[in-house]
RNA sequence: GUCUUGGUAGCUCAGCUGGUAGAGCAAUUGACUCUUAAUCAAUGGGUCCAGGGUUCGAAUCCCUGCCAGGACACCA
């Protein structure tokens, strides 16, 4: 095991002797626990009657050992609690081992162990648990990162990104504020599911697996049924299969939707995100509208008590009603020009004197969108409804009641980035297979981002969907923002990485099967010798007075080795 | 996809125009019965991401690759 650190090896010697001592580092049976840590901080001080005989469970993140006495800050789930460890107190007998070998010499940072005793304040002022019994729960072999802190000021903080999220499980244990983004991360979730659920509204489970991947325009990802051999995709939206189930009669229907998507990332985008999608019959976008403000205000105050919220430096107020404007009352606001009445040639000819770039491929709609993407989306920074977009950017949207030309559908924008994006639903199933056609259109004169077509979901149109709003938005970046995050990655707890890839190391065995004795393995390492190739392109001569000196400085009690067994290594 | 920054001890980082690899914390051994970034003394710990090149000599300079971060582009 010539791999292992200095450090892991010593943990897997303290786990033996632990096991020589009687002692089981990882027992089985429960361990009962009657009080969480920051209870104990709150309550305590109010009332010091409570908490005269406390067990608790968790791991040790520092020691400050002091002889006879020691402090211990023990992490449990809810936080930190110091633990009075004194030695006449876990060891009331003549018996000293378990303070003075176990306690001090065996366990280490990372241990997970469970006290009783009760609760008290330390001269200094800090609550503490004055330990009566401890029990070893769980050993680590790993050193952790150790982090400090002192006056709110942290040092060596754990703070490599790569390491943080391929480790997730050390960034949890290490950095408190990670485990309370996730914990407001349910509260968010829980908060909207609650909210659709008052109102009768069904949580629903749609296919991932979809054979036709509908109801958005991105690059899917593909995989294959072996059994029906076929090619199935996982989906990038499920807006056909929610509207479906509208169709089929139910008053309102949602889901936490967990999609996937083949494109690139970054700091906003991860290939497997989720979105919440939720459609109301007999609704338009307008009543959506109020819907989806009051849904934020409630997340907001569920959150922080309060509507304003400081998202990357700016106090947004989720205060409804948040404004509403069409799209191209703010591109007239913003640059002075009024998009709406124009041509598509005047519009490329405004594209230019903007600044904004342009490709042959693009019509009326993807203009007038790449002006307002271009010009106005970072400028939305109080909560914003961007209403009436063009019809060819939005294929599954109701047709606006005033204007064919425009969509009844509103994207809600907040410190310039999209929150959420709902229509009027369209269910005019002939309209509905013509926009499919003109999609499949776009997709021939080259755009891949155009949609598949859905005939059975025509089909279902065909039967009739009563006037439906639906709404879908990002619970990733609504988590940002909520949170403060900066980075997707900070509100996932896996992140998408590339897989770690090991150093090909040369190991002790292959040194072995090089016919090199496996006692002069570790020498042949400090000598610098850590690959075959070295090994075969080592000077003789200097690798045998190298052996000689490390078998000398090392104490090594093997003989002397013989340069013709050095050249008969090398040679294999 | 393009540009850019980085990868050195378990963690956070130094390491100058090339000359045998350093600190703090952590670890080990010892002292210490209310400490709290505990303190004090001693000790050990490295494939300097990988592979090539230049050189008498490379953590350092050059090239290629891998991984990560950032910016841009692309992205209903």
């Amino acid at each position: 095991m010539a791999e292992l650190s200095e450090q892991e090896q010593i943990r897997r010697n303290s786990l033996a002797e632990l096991k020589k001592l009687g002692i089981n580092p990882y027992p089985a049976p429960l361990y009962e626990v009657n009080a969480k840590s920051a209870e104990i901080l709150e309550q305590y001080p109010q009332d010091n009657t409570l908490f005269q005989n406390v067990s608790i469970a968790g791991r040790i993140m520092s020691r400050r050992i002091m002889g006879a006495a020691s402090f211990v800050e023990l992490q449990d789930s809810y936080g930190r609690i110091q633990l009075y460890i004194k030695r006449d107190e876990i060891c009331p007998g003549e018996d000293k081992t378990l303070y003075n070998t176990v306690f001090k010499r065996l366990l280490d940072i990372g241990d997970i162990i469970g006290v009783t005793g009760y609760v008290f304040v330390t001269q200094m002022g800090e609550t503490s648990i004055h330990v009566k019994s401890l029990t070893v729960l769980s050993k680590s072999l790993r050193p952790l990162p150790i982090v400090k802190e002192k006056d709110g000021v942290v040092y060596d903080a754990f703070s490599d990104p790569e390491l943080r999220y391929r480790q997730r499980y050390v960034d949890l244990i290490v950095n408190p504020q990670v485990r309370e983004t996730f914990v407001q991360r349910a509260k968010i979730v829980n908060e909207m599911r609650n909210y659709f659920n008052e109102q009768g509204y069904l949580e629903v489970d749609t296919p991932v697996l979809q054979s036709i991947p509908g109801g958005a325009a991105a690059r899917p990802f593909v995989t294959h049924h072996n059994a029906l051999d076929i090619d199935l995709y996982l989906r990038i939206a499920n807006e056909l299969y929610l509207k479906r189930l509208i169709v089929g009669g139910f008053a309102g229907v949602y889901e936490f939707s967990r999609n996937f998507r083949n494109e690139g990332m970054d700091r906003t985008h991860n290939p497997e995100f989720t979105a919440m999608e939720i459609y109301v019959p007999y609704k338009d976008y307008n009543w959506m509208m109020t819907f989806t403000e009051n849904m934020l205000e409630r997340i907001a105050k569920a959150l922080h008590g309060d509507t304003k919220v400081n998202v990357w430096g700016n106090e947004i107020d989720f205060k409804p009603p948040f404004r509403r404007a069409p799209m191209c009352q703010l591109i007239k606001e913003e640059t002075g020009v009024d998009v709406a009445p124009m041509t598509e040639d005047e519009l490329r000819e405004a594209c230019k004197s903007l600044g904004v770039e342009t490709d042959a491929t693009m019509g009326k709609g993807k203009l007038i969108d790449a002006i307002f993407g271009e010009k106005c989306e970072g400028k939305l920074i109080q909560p914003t409804f961007v209403t009436d977009y063009p019809i060819e950017m939005s294929p599954l949207c109701k047709r606006h009641r005033d204007n064919p030309e425009l969509t009844e559908r509103f994207e809600l924008f907040v410190c310039g980035k999209e929150l959420a994006n709902a229509y009027s639903e369209l269910n005019d199933p002939i309209d509905q297979l013509g926009r499919f056609q003109e999609q499949l259109r776009l997709s021939e004169k080259g755009d891949d981002e155009a949609m598949f077509i859905d005939m059975d979901f025509v089909r279902a149109l065909e039967y009739g969907m009563p006037p439906t709003s639906g709404m879908g938005i990002g619970i990733d970046r609504l988590v940002m923002m909520m949170t403060g995050a900066q980075s997707i990655q900070d509100v996932l707890l896996f992140p998408q990485m590339k897989p770690e890839k090991k150093a090909a190391v040369t190991t002790d065995e292959d040194f072995v099967k090089q016919g090199v004795p496996a006692e002069w393995v570790p020498v042949l390492r400090k000598a610098g010798i850590n690959t075959l190739s070295q090994l075969k392109e080592a000077n003789p001569n200097k690798l045998l007075n190298d052996l000689g000196g490390l078998r000398k400085k090392m104490k090594l009690d093997i003989p002397a080795v013989k340069k013709e067994e050095i050249e008969s290594w090398m040679n294999g």
